[in-house]
DNA sequence: TATTGTTATACTCTATAACTATA
DNA sequence: TATAGTTATAGAGTATAACAATA
């Protein structure tokens, strides 16, 4: 049992790196970083503040406060000033930027299930099922918001 | 189909995020960064040039340059001539860096291994071959060597 | 006082280009 | 000439500590 845990974990990560390496390189194309990347798709649905972008990312938000710069200067995300709180500066994707992250998600959900070429469709839905069971199982531990992805705290 | 696809290239994407962000905290938690990490992770069982690892990293040469120097101030892995080709320097892991990546690995195993508590031996079973198969494809069209991970060219 | 965000600073990681030494 | 490795330089990403403005 042992043994085949240690099996399935390697080949877990094995799989993480595989997954993260397209990702990368498909972000590289499109001429952003990963974690760019990353911003992007946090942002394709929301509007967070500073802060909370530092919560979805697990950043110090002095981190962030660079990561926006950056986007900013290249027209990827701009920042709003929240009406709510006078502190407050709320973070919304650009036209550019939700372009290019469209652009990624679909060569990402290409060459990921380029991946998953010989499988028949119950292999998909075992696999989803199972690899479902893990996520959902890392939010619980963790507490994180399985909606927003957003970290507790 | 596609719309399962969608799902499943979703959630192995999450998978991705879940294992990295387990990897990244652990090597942190060993005062580690993830590439020094990983680094040690290589030599383990290798004792490669600086090509060789730019190889096995996938990054360029005068990057392995700073992440060795890095590395060798910390006392996790040294330097030895080559005995071959007066050119080369082939990369050894400390007995140092040996036990914190030797931690590591237990750490990993056993975390991830928690993310796996519900899951029956059956189960296990049908992870591994789901998602050794999603690996080796991806090997398959990298044209990765299995055994040592290392890119062609 | 507590929170939001920025600045200053420092370190790691990475690439490109130019260089040295060996093959 | 070609390959192995380093250096110089530049930029992204990240954290800690100190700060300003608002709550």
């Amino acid at each position: 049992m042992e043994r085949d845990d240690a099996g399935l974990v390697s080949i877990l990560v094995r799989l993480s790196f595989t997954i993260q390496a397209s990702m990368t390189a498909i972000a590289a194309e499109h001429d952003l970083s990963a974690t760019q990347a990353r911003l992007l798709g946090i942002l394709r649905d929301r509007e967070p503040t500073m802060a909370g972008l530092a919560r979805f990312l697990g950043l110090d938000k002095s981190s962030i406060t660079g990561l926006v710069d950056r986007a900013e200067r290249r027209d990827l995300v701009r920042r709003i000033a929240a009406q709510r709180d006078g502190r407050s500066v709320q973070v919304a994707i650009t036209p550019h930027g939700r372009q290019l992250i469209d652009a990624c998600a679909r060569a990402i959900e290409e060459q990921v299930g380029a991946l998953l070429d010989g499988f028949t469709d119950a292999e998909r839905r075992r696999l989803a099922a199972l690899a479902g069971r893990v996520v959902l199982k890392d939010a619980e531990i963790k507490g994180v918001d399985l909606l927003t992805g957003a970290w507790p705290g």
